[in-house]
DNA sequence: ATGTCAGGCGCAGCCTGA
């Protein structure tokens, strides 16, 4: 099962990017961020080009700013828009949806920017990462917590820290909050399969920033352990952020073994348990005997 | 060095947000 999450900075603008990216890189699941459309302007302009690729959607939008999208051609269950207890600011945004997709709880999340630190942004956004990690504690064991975390966790995740001192993105509190919702038992999937690479998701539009590769790692991939040992591939999709009309942002993508239970395809017996061979009468323990048949493997 | 985009309003170019 393929993963993947981008913040598109507007899907309407982004419709002649996203559709050949879906065709190239064929992800089962998509987590969308600005889309910065309402849920029905959104199904007008991409339902007819999802549905011919597939996929099914879970939106939560609004008009202007914000909005958040699930798009899924394994499944799509259980749709909940926004996590239950955060706070708006002061009403209610739409930055988060979940979803089951391929027996994964997957939420597509945009996290407030902050602004400015100590600023009523700024509080928004911490308390909005808490009602987060309350959100995943109380889920299942299988969960992916993908999107615009708006936070660089460490400082090897920007190009230069000095660049951002005092600024949002890398300030301690932000930090923190990002490190307890983690400790939700959320591994942060690309950083721990490229440990020390530069490794960024976001580059400023202006003053080349891409060019010369002064970014931020701020879009995350965050796998429950059972989830993140099926991990096969983690990524950053820079070429998404080359050429004509990009996304400030690239996408993340991540590759999935089948799950052990076999949610998505058939059971592989495990390397441990070899085939039993034609005409013995070895089983495993635990499997009796048909008794009628006579041994087993005899026929 | 405040350099680029995007949406809204409303039809030029300013405001907000990132």
């Amino acid at each position: 099962m393929r993963v993947a999450t981008w913040n598109v900075n507007s899907i309407r603008q982004r419709v002649p990017r996203l559709l050949p990216w879906l065709d190239e890189r064929r992800p089962d699941v998509v987590c969308l961020q600005e889309t910065k459309l309402a849920d029905d302007a959104l199904t007008a302009v991409l339902g007819g080009e999802l549905a011919a690729r597939g996929y099914e959607a879970a939106l939560n939008g609004e008009p202007r700013w914000n909005g958040v999208a699930i798009l899924s051609r394994v499944g799509l269950a259980d749709v909940v828009k926004g996590v239950p207890g955060a706070p708006g600011f002061p009403h209610e945004e739409a930055r988060a949806v979940s979803a089951t997709c391929g027996g994964v709880r997957v939420h597509s999340v945009y996290v407030p920017n902050g602004r400015t630190p100590g600023s009523p942004h700024y509080r928004y956004k911490l308390d909005w990462l808490a009602a987060l990690r309350e959100q995943v504690e109380q889920g299942p064991a299988d969960v992916l917590v993908c999107g615009d975390v708006n936070i660089a966790p460490a400082d090897a995740d920007v190009f230069d820290p000095d660049a951002y001192a005092g600024q949002t993105h890398v300030t301690e509190p932000e930090r923190a909050a990002l490190t307890r919702l983690l400790s939700a038992g959320l591994h942060d999937v690309v950083r721990e399969r490229w440990p020390d690479s530069r490794v960024f998701t976001y580059w400023d539009y202006r003053a080349g920033m891409f060019h010369k590769d002064l970014g931020m790692r701020i879009d995350l991939v965050l796998a429950t352990a059972p989830v993140a040992a099926r991990v096969r591939a983690a990524w950053v999709d820079r070429h998404a952020r080359k050429g004509t009309g990009p996304s400030d942002h690239a996408p993340v993508i991540a590759d999935l073994d089948t799950a052990p239970d076999g949610d998505l395809g058939p059971v592989v017996p495990p390397p441990s348990a070899p085939a039993p061979k034609r005409g013995t009468t070895t089983l495993p323990q635990s499997v009796s005997a048909p008794r009628s048949d006579g041994p087993a493997g005899r026929r």
